[in-house]
DNA sequence: TCTATACCATATAAAAAAGGTATGTATACG
DNA sequence: CGTATACATACCTTTTTTATATGGTATAGA
């Protein structure tokens, strides 16, 4: 049995008449003839009752008549689908984020894409940053997101954008009246930083960058999301350092304040990991959705 | 794209290999890579990546994959089908039924045909004796029951069964007691008969041989149903005639007696109707059954 | 770095399948 | 009783598919 002959027994099943269908088909009627003699001898059932009049289908020719709408549609459909998987429109995508990533551009970048591609399953997974690289090696992801990543040879390394830090004060604090805040300001306040679950992360950054001021930081608190930290903040538990993007968590008597000459005090990096040898169209399109939102909030601000 | 197009595709994505692949196709190696080759340019897409140990999928080739399984496992089925469909094992089968033909032979045959042949779909319709002919000769059904059946040109009537008629009668009634019932003792009795719904009917029969038997019944009462009649009976509204299948209808009060030298009392047929040219095996496989079902019956008497 | 090996790709000739034309046969219809 | 219509058959041509032989490329091991 092959296409043909399904397409072939659909034109004469419902033409009735094989000479009718053979002209449907474009072909002339003895080869139709044959190849319905052929698939009845294949399968050794009778598929027709031949009148004078034309031809009627057996029950098992009716059988089959449906079936083969069936196999026909169904190829239709996979030619479709391939050509829609090739294109990247359908599939899967695996995405590891982590704690905080929550907030800011992952979600909106998420939910765009699969505005924009609906027949791609999204997957998101929840990493720490050495889980994300193995992840990606073992190819259970596509790709990842995360802050202050170390090159790797098989994997690309894509910044999306920098975030300038800010700083998270209760509203009683005396440096949220403060005017002119300059980083040095911070040496001694009881400092609250996360997340404290991947090393080396943003607190080993923020010893690094205080070091760099010219003092210590007073670190009195480590916790492993963004959430859990500013809500520390809001109960008067100390200051916090933080990416802007942070700033979109707001909760009670907390105000987030800019560092004084914001360039000179060092930012934080949201890149994203793939392997370099994934060419999927998926992956593809997705970064391309990425780097837009991305362009878009460079632009804002 | 055609089917030997999906199986080799199948084998080349199982074995991701296409000379292994080719080895189980029994065919060589160079025209597998061309069939591959062919089937990505005419879908436009590629659907392996070529590495050095052999090829791996592209997502669209993962795609296809899958589509195809579902394709060839479908065409399976299909020619499973037709096969079983060409042995009356599927299909669908309308029979004819009239009131009271519930009682008997009818549903115990339908029952065993249903197990014998689970895949039909058999479905009943109550149709009275000229609307079954009609349907039958707009095929909307394939088979009728019924009594007292007029021969026609297109349509076979087989006598399924013929069956004596008895005498129902309340048992407080004076005949109840008598032996030796003659049909000439029903002279002047109050009869119930049925149907009265679908003309010529067993009235009309049963008027005929009372007048053959030199005397005109007194009809009391026509029903449409033989519950309705007797359950008149067993209310003492009069007496009724009754094939004798009636009397697996057991209502309170109510007796069956057999005539005295019944085989001299004309009797009543069951009958089916078909359509002579209908050659379906489905047909022919449920007429077995009540032929054999009818056999046990006459053999049992 | 060279060679053996294991892949896939290409070329060509033979075999198989499908299509076309002409003709045959059966049935309905005027 | 011939004509028209529809399916079947015979025979030849074209297209498709396969096998064999050969070439090219990447990897592994000496």
């Amino acid at each position: 049995m092959n296409f043909r002959q399904l397409r072939y027994f659909a034109a004469v099943a419902e033409e009735e008449n094989i000479g009718r269908a053979a002209l449907r088909l474009h072909i002339s009627q003895p080869p139709l003839t044959r190849q319905i003699q052929q698939l009845e001898d294949e399968l050794g059932v009778k598929l027709l009752h031949r009148t004078s009049k034309g031809v009627e289908l057996t029950q098992a020719g009716d059988t089959l008549y449906h079936e083969a709408r069936n196999i026909l549609a169904l190829t239709a459909v996979a030619t479709e689908r391939t050509v829609k998987a090739e294109q990247g429109h359908l599939g899967r995508l695996d995405i590891a984020i982590f704690g905080s990533a929550i907030l800011g551009l992952i979600p909106k970048t998420v939910l765009e894409f699969r505005n924009a591609y609906p027949d791609v399953n999204v997957v998101l997974h929840t990493m720490s940053k050495p889980d994300q690289i193995k992840a990606l090696r073992r190819r259970q992801i596509d790709i990842g997101f995360n802050r202050l990543l170390a090159p790797h040879e098989d994997i690309t390394t894509e910044v999306i954008l920098y975030e300038e830090l800010v700083i998270a004060v209760n509203e009683n604090h005396p440096l949220a009246k403060k005017k002119d805040l300059k980083f040095t300001d911070l040496a001694g306040e009881p400092l609250i930083l996360f997340p404290s679950n991947a090393r080396p992360g943003f607190i080993d950054y923020a010893i690094r960058i205080c070091n760099d001021a010219g003092f210590s930081p007073n670190i009195t608190q480590e916790v492993g999301d963004a959430v859990t930290g500013v809500a520390l903040v809001a109960s008067g538990f100390g200051i916090s350092i933080v990416p802007r993007s942070t700033t979109a968590l707001s909760l009670p008597g907390v105000i987030y304040r800019d560092f004084e000459q914001n360039k000179d005090v060092a930012g934080l990096d949201l890149s994203c990991i793939y392997r370099t040898d994934n060419h999927s169209q998926i992956l593809h399109n997705f970064l391309q959705v990425v780097r837009r939102y991305a362009a878009e909030l460079e632009k804002k601000s």
